[in-house]
DNA sequence: GCCTTTACTTCCTTTTTGGTAAGTATCTGT
DNA sequence: ACAGATACTTACCAAAAAGGAAGTAAAGGC
């Protein structure tokens, strides 16, 4: 993470890549386990699920919590400072909602022009 | 642009990348030229602010406006829709405004952690 | 005729991110 | 003794994003 001014980066840069808002997202409606999260994820693989979880950790955005058994079972929450985010995850599903249509048009466009 | 479902993740891949949440945050306050622009981002190269206008325009959040003079000129602000992204990033800036302590200690420790 | 200004583009390299496939540890059940 | 379950790790490769340096076009001023 480097140096930064802007504010609204800052943010960003909590959220970059391209599983950290969605791993979040799930996490928001309560606590998972590791394989309940790589269920809910579709696409990703184990080992981005591994490196995203353990970077959100390191930014204290979530909690890990193991449990001594075997086999072993790993539950993720949100924390405090991952919930404070909140507000931020709304507007971002909130303007999604908003202009869903622009959205699909926009992309349909996009790809189109791709393949020109 | 990949296919996505989650509405959270929508909305920021149009802010995606290291310098587009800047670009429009300074086109909040208003028009801009691609030198004021380039002057105001600090680091960003030519090409990289050319190509992230290009994006931009072609998401249509950003409006560009050429005018016929020579030297050239051509200024860019934000369309209505660029605008509809007001509510997350206030959000983004309050957030980052809110949690300033937490995130510079938190920035501070994961640069030692790299280090070690 | 040449330098300056502005808004780019192009080519090339480096860095970052994402992905695939295989392997590991440990206990339970058969 | 061996397969299954769970939560990972590791080595390697591919793709995407970012960056540096140089070049381009067109008019005006000296």
């Amino acid at each position: 993470m480097a140096q930064n001014i802007c504010p609204v980066e800052t943010g960003l840069q909590f959220l970059s890549g391209r599983w950290k808002a969605r791993i979040l997202w799930k996490l928001y409606n309560g606590t998972l386990r590791f394989g309940e999260l790589r269920r809910g994820l579709s696409g990703i693989t184990e080992k981005m699920l591994a490196q995203q979880l353990k970077e959100l950790e390191r930014d204290q955005l979530i909690i890990r919590t193991q449990y001594p058994e075997m086999p072993p079972r790993v539950e993720y929450s949100l924390s405090p400072f991952g919930r404070s985010l909140t507000p931020v995850l709304e507007a971002l599903k909130q303007w999604g909602n908003d202009n869903q249509k622009q959205i699909i048009r926009l992309k349909n466009q996009n790809a189109k022009l791709e393949t020109k």
